[in-house]
DNA sequence: GTGTCAATTGACACTGTGTAAAGTTAATGC
DNA sequence: GCATTAACTTTACACAGTGTCAATTGACAC
């Protein structure tokens, strides 16, 4: 799996990452990266093409540190509909803060720039599968509330489930993670899950 | 309340929310106002200290001229908790796509800019306060749902009527406006009203 | 007249991204 | 030993967009 920074690329990848944790995704410039990974500012661009690409090597370098697949294993290998969608918001509410920074980084940068735009729609698109899989699973157990179709729960809970509400809910509510994940669940299971 | 553009200010301002509103909040420049005030970008600064100034002063404009006092009315009169908290949600899902396009220039210069960042979190806390009393209208019926806190109840309802939720769920998903009202309005119930 | 207010004109500073060109260094091949 | 190549450095510059500064104009008031 290639965990030694084994060339310059992976230096930069792994300062990218570092420099944007330590400030919030915020106010990283590429000359900063450049500086920290102990590289000519021009050098970064021998490795990627611009701002917007580093960034978005930098969300995948990390997915794949994290080990993402393996996280994701548990809910899809759920027993239930029910307790996918459980699993599916407990592995997801603790993902979030390890790829907050950078995945913050990447929402900044949608403001101004296409490409960014383009892969931060797309990363919102791959955890709405993630949704769409846990509603279609509770629809397959006839336990999607009344009053729901598929696709408009999982717009929902898609939404529900978006990285600004939980930078809301715990950065400036002061929820903890597993606060977080506790009252995501039990809100989720109050709108989507049908009451017996 | 000083309708007509009497002075080059309230011109501005119109131009400003004008521009905004065709351009879905975005890549509006100082340049692109000054021109279509029919004025020099300079005048613009005589007017206002900075573009985060005027982002500002457009947002309070365009409150006024939509009588947002007047509009929080109903629901500030309701008879019981549970209709003040519809009325609530009813009042704000009509309220933002006339205000969508300005409030979203706000939020993007929050990226880059200390006084919109600020001037942001002003507006947002303002939603939070007509939650908070939704909330407590519920809470003084005895009809806040089990399991919540008044405080935590308002986080998690003022976060699911972030206007970025708003901005998801009806330009992406292609919710309707009286679609998001209702379907809003049947989560909050689920989440946050005793079921009897 | 004199003062002053609103606005104009033109020039310029600053920040950060991205580009371009020429030069250095070290490893590889023969 | 020598040429080639790749990775990287240095310096310089273009470009956008915001914000600043100074000198000027026109109109109105007293």
């Amino acid at each position: 799996m290639s965990r030694e920074p084994n060339s310059t690329r992976d230096r930069i990848l792994e300062t990218t990452v570092r420099l944007l944790e330590q400030k919030g995704g915020r106010g990283v410039r590429m000359s900063d990266i450049a500086t920290h990974s102990r590289v000519s500012r021009q050098a970064l661009y021998l490795h990627f093409a611009s701002r917007a690409e580093l960034l978005i090597a930098a969300t995948r370098y990390l997915d794949e540190q994290l080990d993402l697949g393996k996280r994701l294993h548990g809910s899809r290998n759920a027993a239930s509909g029910v307790s996918r969608l459980e699993l599916f918001i407990q592995f997801w509410g603790h993902y979030i803060p390890d790829i907050y920074a950078i995945v913050k980084a990447l929402m900044l940068a949608e403001a101004s720039d296409e490409a960014a735009a383009a892969a931060w729609k797309d990363r919102c698109n791959a955890v709405r599968e993630g949704c769409q899989a846990a509603i279609e699973a509770l629809v397959a157990d006839g336990m999607l509330a009344d009053g729901w179709q598929p696709q408009q729960a999982t717009d929902a809970l898609w939404t529900q489930l978006h990285i600004t509400n939980w930078e809301n809910l715990t950065l400036h509510c002061g929820w903890s993670t597993e606060q977080y994940v506790e009252r995501m669940t039990a809100m989720a299971r109050s709108c989507f899950v049908r009451q017996t």
